[in-house]
DNA sequence: TAACTTAGTGAACACTTGTACACCAATTGA
DNA sequence: TCAATTGGTGTACAAGTGTTCACTAAGTTA
């Protein structure tokens, strides 16, 4: 037996996976619609306006619940480790086995990123920002970063989450062609970090 | 007068033109119709597939126009100068200036990066290699990355465009809302690609 | 138990979509 | 000059779209 909201909330959330299994599948977000999402959602169409106004909406709410999760997981795999360069490793592994483990939200976020409404992607660039700002304070007792200012390790950081986010779709097409790639792009975006790590650490010696 | 083929030329361009305006108007590429492209280009529906079977073949087409033009605009940009980091402000101030003056193209590029099909994903991709593959060239003969492996090289030139066409939704966002941020992104993204090129230059020294 | 609230239903609407088909008119090539 | 080629036209169709409205049935509250 169950309560009327937690009915509710059930629905819900299937109307919200129903979008992200589309996007999975390939479809773009934009495209989606909301007859579509009510018809894999097990539900008439006229029933998804008792949960959002909008796709726009069911949109946020993802972004939402992503940026959430996502949060939780990096600073618990930062937690683990101080020294930087096995923390950057390990950063990204939790990382690229979540977004194997949950390509639909990844597809989602990357469709969403550059081609959502103006109101969708400044929800993603405020998670991005978000993510960075912890980053920034997960670096600041690291004594690579003793000297350099707020604003340069704020900057150090949000080009970490940019370059490991903004290359996500990258991992997802290589996954989908070939599964073992995973690995290959571990190592490719480590060396990115590495790279910006070292440079970082040069920036303020002449 | 005109002959046959550059009245189709010139239609074919029409065709072109409306999608990216549509695109520049915040309309997803995806949602776009063929209709709604060939009434916006003056056409009927119908004579859309004397130039293009699909949407997706149209923005095919788009991805290889902009991604010649903006090769030769960046090569050149930077054979004018050979002192790092006056070149690498002059590349992405030519960079951004181009990009305001052809916003429809990249918010076309920055919805298809990760939410067009499979193949326009392939093909922006490719783009972005290409040019990384031009800018290591051009990096190769510098004496910083002197003792740079090729690989190496290859992975600072894909870090560098992959840091600046990415967040490139960012510069035309902030654009719209206040035109003269402008000059804040170039900073900022100047910021970036020192830290790259000082990570690069500490890449090989212990 | 009775009244109230509300998630989900189903029919209806005006509109847009991609594509097939027969057709026209003008540039092209012989 | 005459026939062929072909870019653009107009009609038609089945399918899908967002949103409205009056409705039902079951959980909630008094």
């Amino acid at each position: 037996m169950q309560s009327r909201e937690d009915k509710k909330r059930q629905t819900r959330k299937s109307l919200m996976d129903a979008a992200l299994t589309l996007t999975g599948n390939g479809v773009n977000f934009s495209t989606i619609s909301l007859r579509e999402v009510a018809k894999n959602a097990g539900v008439v169409p006229t029933s998804f306006y008792r949960h959002f106004t909008d796709m726009e909406e069911l949109g946020l709410n993802i972004v939402d619940d992503l940026g959430l999760i996502l949060r939780k997981l990096m600073r618990a795999a930062r937690q683990k480790n101080d020294y930087l360069d096995t923390l950057a490793q390990q950063s990204i592994e939790v990382y690229a086995d979540f977004v194997c483990e949950n390509m639909n939200y990844f597809y989602f976020m990357a469709q969403v990123r550059g081609g959502g409404t103006l109101v969708l992607r400044n929800a993603i660039r405020n998670e991005i920002k978000f993510i960075a700002n912890e980053l920034a304070s997960d670096l600041r007792p690291i004594s690579t970063f003793e000297k350099a200012s707020d604003s340069d390790l704020a900057l150090v950081s949000l080009l970490i989450v940019e370059a490991v986010f903004d290359t996500t779709i990258d991992l997802l097409d290589q996954i989908q062609t070939s599964p073992q790639q995973q690995q290959a792009y571990v190592e490719n975006t480590l060396k990115k970090l590495r790279l910006i790590w070292l440079g970082a650490s040069a920036w303020h010696s002449p």
